[in-house]
DNA sequence: TCGACATATAGATAAGCATCGATACTACGG
DNA sequence: CCGTAGTATCGATGCTTATCTATATGTCGA
């Protein structure tokens, strides 16, 4: 996973009214727009832009079906997610097991 | 682990450079401002206030000696954020092993 | 084809934040 | 007591972003 993967993952996470949206979508599996809409203090065009930000960020896939377009959470995301945490701070990883490959080091980031 | 909690370790994660201040401390044990200053391409001004921030999200911890002061990684709060992160997302988390206690409801944000 | 509905996009606004230079604070050494 | 060094804070600046309203795009039913 990239640094910029896992920094578009961070970043999709920090935000408590998109983190809420994922969570709806990983616990009742996939949804619309417009459902999620239904039950969020924001409006329509905000929920669609966390959408897109989500997908962006891997964490979720659309479907398409007729007018509507269908949200679903993608698990593995957040898994890649967690182990590349666990590699970078080189904590024990939790589904991995002992410490991995070499050390990981970015190309300096500015 | 509190929502707010969450959202700060996110945010925390979430920009490159205090990212890799958080690396370069959780890999080479504890650091002094001035230390991680060399080896940085910001300004001192600039990795205190990352600092700062580490420490706000619970992510590193201080500890003064004379003029100095030493930042020490804290994995467990690491453990802590990809434990929540699962049960929300209810993921069977990797350390905790199944499913856990009941869903998790926050109050509307907003 | 036309109207109604679902979603996305455009444009604007306000808040947040990463960064800097300058400066204040604190501790050490002489 | 004074200068130096390490660190934190202040104030400013430019960029990002969360949110909104309004509008465009796309799809279905009649």
């Amino acid at each position: 996973m990239s640094p910029g993967d896992f920094c578009k993952i961070s970043k999709a996470l920090a935000d408590p009214q998109r983190r809420e949206l994922l969570e709806k979508i990983a616990r009742g599996g996939e949804m619309s727009c417009g459902a999620l809409v239904g039950c969020c203090p924001v409006s329509q065009a905000t929920v669609s832009h966390h959408l897109k930000e989500l997908v962006n960020a891997g964490l979720v896939e659309p479907r398409k079906d007729g007018q509507f377009r269908y949200y679903n959470f993608v698990p593995s995301r957040i898994a890649a997610y967690t182990e590349e945490l666990a590699r970078r701070l080189r904590v024990p990883d939790p589904v991995l097991g002992p410490p991995l490959g070499p050390p990981v080091a970015d190309p300096v980031p500015t």
